[in-house]
DNA sequence: TTGAAAAAAGCACGGCCGTTCTTTTATAAT
DNA sequence: ATTATAAAAGAACGGCCGTGCTTTTTTCAA
């Protein structure tokens, strides 16, 4: 219950910005009440991006792995992750990692391994996907997978800043019609 | 002198990270001398990011205007941009908008206002310079201008991501592929 | 119902934060 | 050389931080 609640804020603030206190107040709970549950921030930190990892895995990835292998499933991942870093309920607002990401991009230590071992598997995913697709006879297989992958992790970055900094309302439909003209790429040429 | 050393130290550890005493140490100065300079912490950062663009219109910008519109003119401030995203020296570590990007996103007021401002003055620019190479004839008049800005920009950001967080060795490559990929699309069927 | 174990609270600590005031030092014009 | 002006320093403030201790409360099995 903690943890959902510290995923929540820190999403907003970001790791480091979310304090032990404020979370304590906002749960009404004593800071050291709090404070028992966890050995140290950076242990917190660890433990809000396992959340959130599991988080990503269930409401992201595991629907897609369950279409089947090509256009259907790639668009699925791709639908629910945009989904995923626009989303702004109570659970979440906007992607957790990406303002993690920045703040950690030059902190080595336990809490950036964590957070850079779930976005690797993450965009491993997205590879694998791609690379499925093309034994499946699905994708061009000349394309380059791991270039793909990093195309359309670009398409959601880009649609995360446009929308969430810059307030875009476009941002979605782009993003969407951007991938639409990856996927016909990918698929050109192919049969089956 | 301040300044260049605040930007400096604000794109490693971004905008809210940074603070005045630790940033008065570095200096060999006292916090309240410092602080003379400012009118308050917000006032710094606005400065701060005043300062950022002042560096990308320089360094980024202004070159790519030099050269002839259509394709050189893009390449030229995909690969500026590019480089400015890596550049990993004593002025800049990374791209100081996108630390303070995340932090802010949720945040309102005149800093978020500033960098909001200049994100978008910079966006605007990517388009223009597609909208002038359709106009020059020497890209293809039908493709969506916005939309290839976005998608542009998510290059860079997929580039920064695998770069500075996952350290992936081979982002630059794939991420000048996918430009590549992207202006021979944009060049398709267009003869001069 | 008692008692071990876990959870929460209370309290205090040193430390850094942003900011304000006052005093000293340096700069530069008269 | 004197003086207005600006820059830096010094000291203090209230506030929140993360973290350790000790004590109280709650939970739950024997």
């Amino acid at each position: 219950m903690i943890l959902e609640h510290a995923v929540a804020r820190a999403s907003e603030l970001g790791l480091e910005a979310l304090s032990i206190g404020q979370l304590a107040r906002e749960l009404e709970l004593s800071k050291s009440g709090l404070f028992g549950h966890f050995d140290s921030k950076a242990d917190l930190q660890v433990q809000i991006l396992d959340k959130v990892t599991e988080q990503f895995t269930r409401t992201v990835i595991k629907p897609a792995l369950q279409e089947p292998r090509g256009v259907p499933r790639l668009r699925r991942l791709f639908e629910n992750w945009l989904h995923w870093a626009a989303s702004k309920d109570s659970q979440r607002k906007g992607c957790p990692y990406m303002a993690a990401a920045m703040e950690l991009d030059d902190k080595p230590g336990p809490v950036r391994d964590t957070l850079v071992q779930a976005q690797r598997q993450h965009i491993y995913v997205l590879e694998r996907t791609l690379q499925l697709g093309q034994e499946a006879g699905a994708f061009d297989p000349q394309y380059d997978a791991a270039a793909g992958a990093q195309e359309m992790y670009g398409f959601i970055l880009s649609f995360h800043f446009y929308k969430r900094l810059m307030q875009d309302p476009q941002a979605e439909t782009r993003a969407k019609q951007n991938f639409e003209r990856f996927l016909q790429r990918l698929t050109q040429g192919v049969t089956s």
